[in-house]
Parts: structure tokens; C-alpha cells; sequence
DNA sequence: TTGTAGGCGTTATCAT
DNA sequence: ATGATAACGCCTACAA
């Protein structure tokens, strides 16, 4: 660096075109409102310069930042990313930036995310279930923060959400294979404290036992913390403690594969001896082998209406329309009647 | 929502506690420049009113963001998120927030990104690997925006970089290749275009080649774009134009996952006809069937260093010290020695 | 330890 | 169509 020559500003264009700092503003902001040789005189100066507006006072002075902030429980894995990556693009279309933070399922830091994200003026936020401490919605109504809920689909809830029903697709796959023959369910679920996802999906598979006069209570539950290792560690407890077990159900795909990986260790042949049902469908799922089966949710679709929705609301005022998606059962080879 | 009442200033704390805006500020910035009895009037007053600063207004008048951007090819799989995860819980601690970008392994998008991000006032950038246009590079400079690259080693440059040699750890995987006897190889690679690290990788497996004597020319290229998909089809392209291929290197273990699925279809054993050698170890590596032979990349410790070199560069100006991390080969089920 | 006051770079409302 | 100029909300000398 040959000199530490400050940023250039509104000012510097100004004086270089020979305008006022008005003019260059309304070039940038509303070129039409700007004759044509003014605007040329004006760009030249910005181009010289290679000036760039200063994010923090264009977002002081016009209250407004461009930026919807997104907050999930974690990157670490796929679960996300590809609808992250559709919300991304589809707002970046309506020239918004994304923020993104993460929560490793905590609480606490999703509260603490959900003031970052806001003190740094997001105009919106996304958000990944409908399940929060009253406290965090009571700031984001007085912090007037318009957000959205996705990964889940509730109507009997007044907040608006692009998801889909938990606990119905959790039901209907597990209406599936109980018609398999399956009688001896097991579950390794997520953590279920504030996560509704986590527990609507377990209500799914009771709902489909009661439809099927099996006894909800039958249901052998392991609850665990996310992970591959934590997967195949339950799935080993589920086999000693409930050894008749026919049919182990995963909270997701990443239990599912964990409790894949154990189930070869142990001998255990999948789907011969017992079969493994996921959710989410995410890339590990397809590779999986046995592939797993599991249940599809639609990333890219959620990802980009939201982006769509949330870019209208802050842009035009349109009010966020909830919609419900579809999340279907998808069988691969780690599903097979239950013998006998 | 019963009334608009506009977000609170520092001035509304300040009067609600009777005290100046000062030294709000101050208890918020500096709390032990400030009498204890004042700083409870004052937190009191800062919670009463669920008071949370403006960023803009912040970062205006401290000319800091406390934001670090970081700017990858993609977030649609794991490839990026571990060393993200890692580089964003380490800013954290450091009290700086990340600002993340995706580019589709695209140049244009990149720079764009990265005016995005400086416009929006990042204190500092984390880019992908060394090779981008000269233009951005002068951007960078002139804008003054400290740069770290990872995921790339290079010493003969002058831009610093946390992370590994991708020729030196692809040379020292296809030396084992060659040791267990394989002759006919090929590569499926990604585009190489304005992408170092594929071609890092690849000059790897010709150094490799060059030292057990063989014709670097004789390795079988084929360059494709990311995906699964892709691979599959790669890996059909190579066993049809190079059917005696008996060792396959894919750039990255997206790529090899896509090859170990279509050789399955195609009723070539994995290992026993064609070993698969993948690169970067994500969790797709491990949960492939066979497991992936690949190497290993130091996701976390890789984002842990880089965020804290940024984090204390832009804190303390601690200029940052390159590091060197390794990438070694790990030896799963889809490398065995060559028939014959 | 606390208060006063000027300035940070834009936008937007008025005039002109 | 263009130009003054008053906010915007906070930080930070400097003064008290």
C-alpha cells in the first residue's frame, strides 16, 4: 500500500462531478430522476474513485438495511444447506443480502443470535420452528421485526410459516410401515425440548400406532443429542433394551446413518433383520447403504418461497401467505416387511 | 401490535436513567469507566426499554463493524460447513459477528460478494483458495480489507493463508496408489478454471506419477462440474474411453461418492475392480458404502485458526502468522492394491 | 466519574 | 432537475 488515502465519500464524488452530494445520491438511488449528462458526469466521478456507499449511513439514514437475517440450529451438516442456499439465491434476486447465524440447538443462543441479527438492523428474519421461549416472540413484536417460520407447517398458530406438517409426514410413513407387518416400533429422536419438530415427529408415529390399534405406548423411545455417533450409539441401546424390534424410525437422516453404521457392526442386517427409516432426506441419505429410507422434505421449494415471501413483505408490504408444503415417504432399501 | 412506538435510542435510555448518552455508551462499551451505582440505573433502564444499539449508527461513528465476511463456493454441502461452523464459533467468542456469501464457484459472483461484504462494512475477508482476478485483488488492496485465504498453502505468495498444500497431500495419496501397484489411473476432476486447489490436486497425482517413473500424460483426465450426479456420469466416461483404469482419483469426495454409486450400477466392484480415492473427508466419506478412501482436510482446526487470526488482527492489529496445517490420506474400503 | 458537543456518510424534505 | 440542510443514532475527545 502506497498511502492509507481514506474511503472516498458521497462529498468526494460530489465535489469531483461538480454537483451536490444530493445529486450524486439520487444518481445512485433513482438514476431517472437525474438527467442524462448529469448522471454521466456523476458515474465518471464514482468509477474514478471507485466509490461504494457506506453500508452503516445509507442504513441510518433511509432506515433500511436490506439484509434478512436467517437463524438455524447448525452448518455443521447438510440438513440446512441446501434450503440456505435457495433462500440465499432467491433473495439475492431481489438484491437482499443474507445473514446467517447459528444456534447448535441451544436456546439461548438462538435469543442471543435472534438480538445480533436484529441490533444489526436485519428488516426480517427467518426462523426454523415454531417452538420459543414467549420472551423471544414478545421482542421480536416490540422490536417490530416481521419474521417467518419454516421447517414447519401449524395453522392453529397465528405466525405465518412455508413448511410442512411434522407430524402428518411422520404419519404417513409410519402408517407405511406398519402395513409392512412392523408391530415392534422403535424411535431415536432429537432433543425434544423446544423443538417442536423433534416432537411433532414422534405424535406422527404414535398418531399412525393408534390408527392402527397399536399401543402408543409400545413405542420404544431413545432421545439423543445430533450426530452420526450418537445414531449408532442408540440404535445399540435400542437392540439391547427392546431386542424385538423390527423397525427403528430416526428423528433424521443423520441418526438414521449412525444407526446404519452400528447395525453393521453388530451384525445386524438392514432391512433383513430390521429396517431404518430417516427424515429429511439429505445428500447422506442417497449414499447410505443400504440407501435409506426416509422421508423427502422439499428444501429448495421452502428455501426460495421464503426468500420470496420475505423479500415481498419488506419490499412492497405484501403480507407473508402461509403455505404448506408436501413431505412424502421415499423407499429405498432400508425398508422391508417385517418377517413372519 | 398495540402501538408503533419507535425503536428506543441511546438518548431514551439515557433520559429514562438520568443520565447523559455518554456514558450509557460507555456502561455499554467500557462498564468499568462507570460507577457501579450508575450502571445498574443505567442496565436498568437499557432492559426496561429492551434498548439494543444500531448497528449502522455503531458502526458509523466507531468506523469498526465488529463483522468478518467469509465468502465460499457454496453452502449446498458439507464441504464448507465444518470449517465455517468452526470459524463463526471462534469470532463469536472473539465478539465479532460472520457475514457468509456463496458464489457457485463462480469469479463474478466472487467479486461481487466481496464489494457486497466490504460495503457493508467487514472489517475483514476469509476467501477460498489464492487464485482470483488481479482486479479483485487491486479492490481489496485500495479498499484496505485485511484478507485471509484458507483452504489453500502456498508460501511463495505474499498474502497470507491458513491451511494445507492440496498437491503436496494429493502427491502423497497417489504415492500409495501407485505403491499398491495401480499403473492406470484417472482423475475426475472439478473445473479448474480460476480454481487453484483442483489444479493443485492434480499436479499432485502427476508429481506422484513423475516420481515412480510413470508419464504424467497418461493420466486420464476428466473435468466436470460439482455434483453427484456429475461424478456418476464421470466415472461412466472413464470406464468407457480408459476401461482399464484400475484406480480412480475424483477431486473431492462429492464427486467419488457420485463415481462409487454409478460403478455399483454398472456391476463394477469397488474395490476389487477399480479403487475410488476421494478428497476432503465430510461425513459422506465415512457413511459411503464402501467407506471412502480419501484425504483427510482439518475442517475445524483450519476455521478455528483463521477466525481467530482474523479476530485478533482486526482487535489487536496481531499481523497473522501463516499456518501450514496437514491433510493426510486416510484408507477406508475403496482403495486396494492393483490385481496381478 | 460524568456531561457537552461535534462529527461519522447518507437520505430525504424542502426550496429554488 | 438540482441544491441546501436537517435528521439518523452513536462514539469520543474534551471539558468540568
Amino acid at each position: 500500500m502506497t498511502s492509507d488515502q481514506p474511503t472516498p465519500t458521497l462529498q468526494d464524488v460530489a465535489t469531483a462531478a461538480g454537483v451536490s452530494t444530493a445529486t450524486v445520491s439520487r444518481c445512485l438511488n433513482f438514476p431517472d430522476q437525474v438527467t442524462k449528462r448529469t448522471r454521466a458526469k456523476v458515474m465518471q466521478a464514482v468509477n474514478a474513485l471507485s466509490y461504494s456507499p457506506n453500508f452503516g449511513a445509507r442504513a441510518m439514514a433511509s432506515r433500511r438495511t436490506n439484509t434478512i437475517g436467517a437463524i438455524i440450529p447448525t452448518m455443521e451438516n447438510a440438513v440446512f444447506a441446501r434450503g440456505l442456499q435457495a433462500f440465499q439465491d432467491e433473495l439475492h434476486s431481489y438484491g437482499f443480502t443474507m445473514l446467517v447465524a447459528s444456534t447448535s440447538y441451544r436456546a439461548d443462543i438462538e435469543e442471543e443470535q435472534i438480538r445480533a441479527l436484529v441490533g444489526r438492523g436485519a428488516d426480517a428474519l427467518l426462523l426454523i420452528g415454531h417452538e420459543r421461549s414467549p420472551n423471544t416472540y414478545r421482542f421480536l413484536e416490540t422490536q417490530n421485526v416481521p419474521t417467518l417460520i419454516t421447517w414447519a407447517f401449524d395453522t392453529s398458530l397465528t405466525r405465518p410459516s412455508i413448511g410442512f406438517d411434522n407430524r402428518k409426514a411422520m404419519r404417513d410413513m409410519a402408517l407405511k410401515v406398519i402395513e409392512l407387518g412392523h408391530r415392534n416400533l422403535a424411535f431415536i429422536s432429537a432433543r425434544t425440548t423446544l423443538n417442536d419438530r423433534a416432537k411433532a415427529r414422534q405424535s406422527g408415529i404414535e398418531d399412525a400406532m393408534a390408527i392402527s390399534e397399536l399401543r402408543a405406548s409400545d413405542l420404544h423411545m431413545v432421545e439423543t443429542v445430533y450426530g452420526i455417533e450418537q445414531g449408532a450409539t442408540a440404535f445399540e441401546q435400542v437392540m439391547k433394551a427392546a431386542s424385538q424390534t423390527t423397525a427403528v424410525f430416526c428423528g433424521n437422516d443423520v441418526l438414521a446413518v449412525g444407526a446404519l453404521r452400528r447395525a453393521r457392526e453388530m451384525g445386524v442386517r438392514v432391512p433383513e433383520d430390521v429396517s431404518v427409516i430417516g427424515f429429511d432426506d439429505i445428500e447422506l441419505a442417497e449414499v447410505a447403504y443400504p440407501a435409506l429410507t426416509t422421508v423427502h422434505v422439499p428444501h429448495r421449494e421452502m428455501g426460495w418461497r421464503a426468500g420470496k415471501a420475505l423479500a415481498e413483505l419488506v419490499t412492497n408490504g405484501t403480507p407473508i401467505e402461509a403455505i404448506e408444503l408436501d413431505a412424502n415417504p421415499v423407499f429405498r432399501g432400508t425398508l422391508a416387511p417385517a418377517k413372519g
